[in-house]
DNA sequence: CATGGGATTGACT
DNA sequence: GTCAATCCCATGC
């Protein structure tokens, strides 16, 4: 038996820190969720953002570990991730999918829909769901407006997969989701359902 | 300064 | 299955 975890090391490497974040509290105002889905990403590889260096986007992802790292993608959607690994490394883990918890009402409000598997099963749902944008990049993940709570107790049975929506580095399997989730962002392939 | 490409989502055929 | 919305920012001239 090994000891439950009692807090996150953000400045683990990437892969492990997106393996413990299964199962951590996404906290944003009065909503929360528990995180069902992440994807670890490294500028050793170019599907990073950091892969390119240093410039004015990807200086918080080389910053301290334990921050937030907020994008816009595709013009629209705002992604959460948190930033990993040593100062100078340029690394973060996406969330991909959480499991309302708490703000459920506000969730429902802000998502437009009723369904509990719609409301934060997917990157761009889950910070439409919490309210979250990019007033919140580069914020502390421990004591500013974001907050993720470690889990307590064991990490969550998990799998692994290639990551979802990126055409370099498509290969590596760099995407964990708890096992048997239904607030995932998107179903497992068949036959490794239920793994 | 102009251009092009997304770590997505929802609506539609 | 296809496709558009929409904006930040890296890159190149």
């Amino acid at each position: 038996m090994t000891a439950a975890p009692c807090g996150l090391d953000y400045s683990r490497s990437v892969l492990e820190l997106a393996v413990d974040l299964l199962g951590a509290t996404v906290r944003h105002g009065a909503c929360a969720g528990r995180i069902v889905e992440t994807e670890a990403y490294h500028d050793s590889e170019a599907a990073c953002h950091a892969h390119v260096g240093l410039t004015p986007r990807t200086h918080v992802l080389f910053g301290p570990p334990g921050r937030a790292y907020v994008y816009r993608s595709y013009g629209i959607h705002a992604l959460l991730n948190a930033v990993a690994e040593p100062e100078g490394v340029g690394a973060a883990v996406l969330i991909r999918a959480l499991e309302p918890l708490d703000g459920i009402g506000e969730m429902q409000a802000r998502r437009r829909r009723e369904r509990p598997e719609e409301l934060c099963s997917g990157p761009g749902k889950l910070t439409q769901a919490l309210g979250i944008d990019l007033a919140q990049n580069a914020t502390d993940l421990a004591t500013g407006p974001v907050r993720i709570e470690p889990r307590t107790g064991f990490a969550p049975d998990h799998l692994a997969a290639p990551r979802v929506g990126i055409t370099k580095a498509a290969e590596l399997p760099w995407r964990f989701c708890e096992r048997g989730s239904r607030f995932v962002s998107r179903p497992w392939p068949p036959g490794l359902r239920g793994g």
